[in-house]
DNA sequence: CGACATGTTAAGGAGTTGCTAAGGCGAGTG
DNA sequence: CACTCGCCTTAGCAACTCCTTAACATGTCG
C-alpha cells in the first residue's frame, strides 16, 4: 500500500488524519515541524505528502519549495484560508492539490487517493523502443535519438507495426492487411512509397539502410542498428 | 437534479416517500418488488437508491448484493429493526447509509442528501496542472500563468478532459462521447469549433500552437509546452 | 541480359481541419 | 410576455495534409 507523510503541527489533528488514513490501509508517518517533515520525507520517500501551511517554525510555502528541490512527490496542501489568491499561490509553489480547513476526513482521503491515482497513471505508459527509435502510441509521438519525427498517420502506424515486430520480416501483403486494413486488392506499391518516405525521415535510403531493411522477394523488417 | 429509485413494497409508504422527495426536486422512480427495482436501476441509472429490506419476493441483503454487482450507486437502506447487529450487517453488505423505521420524512431527505454529497465529493476531481495551465474542477476555475481564463461550461469541460489526458491523443468521437455525452450521431465539427475557441482564449492558433496540438486524422492532445 | 521486384519522385484529388458567421435555444430580467 | 444575453450548434469556405496512382529509375536474381 501507499505511504503518506503528514506534516501538521496540531497534534490532535495530525493523529486524527493519521488514524483515518491508516484505517484505509495507508502506511502513515507524522511530523509536527518542518524539519521533522523533511527528515521523514527523505528517510521514507513516501508516495504522497499532506502538508499544513501553518507551521510554527517555517512558512509552508518555503517548505514546499524545499520539498520540491529534493523530490517531486505529490503534495496535498491543507490551508486555513480559502481565498482564490492563496490557493493559486500555493499551487504555483508546486502543490498538486489543496484542502481548505476545516475539511472532512472523506475529503482528505479522496484527495490523497486522487493524487495517487494520477501519479500512477502517468508513470505507466507503453512505448516501443528500437535502438534510438522511440514510439509512444498513446501520444502518437515518434522520436529518433531524442529528435521528434514528424510522421503522417499512415507513416506512424507503419513504423509502429514494424517496431512491434522488430527483427521479423513482414510481407507487404501483411502490411496491407494489418496497417491498411485491406486484406485484398490494395496495391502493394503503396507500401513501397510509404517505406521510402519513412526512410527519408529516418535519414537513410534503401542503399544505405540503418533501421529499415528490405528482404528481396519477402518483405520488410525493422532492425536495431546498434 | 438527482434521480432516486425507491424500492418498497408497501405502496402507501412508497408513494409518501416519492412525494416528499419529488417535492424537494428529486426525480423519483418507484418499485414494489426486487425485480422491478433492479430493472429501474438498470434503466435509469439513478444517483441514489432507497431500499426497504423487507421485500416480499427477495431478501433485501440479496438484492443489495445484486445491485452492487451491477453498479456502485449509493444505497440508503430502510430497515424495520434497529439492533446494532443488523445495522452493521447491512452496512457491510455494501449499504452507504441506513434508516430505522419508523423514520420521519426529514430523516429520509437528510440521509439522501448526505449520501449524495458524499458521493459527489468522492467524484470531485483533483486540480490538474499542465505547464502554466491550471484547472480546478470543484471551483470550475481555470488559470493560465496566474491569469484567470473565462471559459464557457463546455470549454471548461473540454479543456479539463484534455488536461486529464495530458500527452495522449484523444479522438473527436471520444470527446463527443465523454464530454458531450453523445456517443453516437453528434457532429464532430462541434469539437473543432470549441477547440478553436479554446485556442483563442489560450492565446494560440492552430498554426502557432503551445498547449493544444491536433494530430491529423487521429484527434487532439494537450501537451506541456515547457 | 531479361524479367521482375523495389526505390523514388511528382501530381492530383479526396479527405481533414481552422475559423468565421449566423441561427436557435434557454435562462434570467423587466 | 417580450427582450436580452450568453452559449451551443450548424453551415460553409478556405487552407491544408495526406494517400494513392502513375511513371520512371534502379536493383536483384536466375
Amino acid at each position: 500500500m501507499a505511504a503518506v507523510v503528514i506534516i501538521e503541527d496540531d497534534q490532535r489533528i495530525r493523529e486524527l488524519m493519521a488514524r483515518v488514513l491508516a484505517d484505509k490501509g495507508y502506511e502513515v508517518d507524522g511530523a509536527g515541524t518542518a524539519l521533522d517533515g523533511l527528515q521523514s520525507i527523505v528517510a521514507s520517500s513516501p508516495d504522497v505528502v499532506v502538508l499544513d501551511m501553518g507551521l510554527p517554525d517555517l512558512d509552508g510555502g518555503e517548505l514546499l519549495k524545499m520539498i520540491r528541490a529534493v523530490t517531486d512527490v505529490p503534495v496535498v496542501v491543507a490551508t486555513a484560508r480559502g481565498e482564490d489568491r492563496d490557493v493559486i499561490r500555493t499551487l504555483d509553489a508546486g502543490a498538486d492539490d489543496y484542502l481548505v480547513k476545516p475539511f472532512s476526513v472523506e475529503q482528505l482521503e479522496a484527495r490523497v487517493r486522487a493524487v495517487l491515482r494520477r501519479a500512477s497513471s502517468e508513470a505507466s505508459r507503453v512505448t516501443v523502443t528500437v535502438g534510438g527509435l522511440r514510439l509512444d502510441p498513446s501520444a502518437r509521438l515518434a522520436t529518433l535519438d531524442g529528435e521528434t519525427l514528424h510522421l503522417s498517420p499512415k507513416e506512424f502506424d507503419l513504423l509502429l507495426y514494424l517496431a512491434e515486430h522488430e527483427g521479423t520480416v513482414v510481407s507487404k501483403r501483411q502490411l496491407m492487411a494489418e496497417v491498411w486494413r485491406q486484406p485484398y486488392g490494395g496495391s502493394e506499391k503503396t507500401v513501397d512509397v510509404h517505406v521510402s518516405w519513412l526512410r527519408k525521415k529516418l535519414g537513410e535510403t534503401a542503399a544505405r539502410s540503418r533501421y529499415i531493411e528490405t528482404v528481396y522477394g519477402v518483405g520488410i523488417k525493422l532492425v536495431d542498428p546498434t
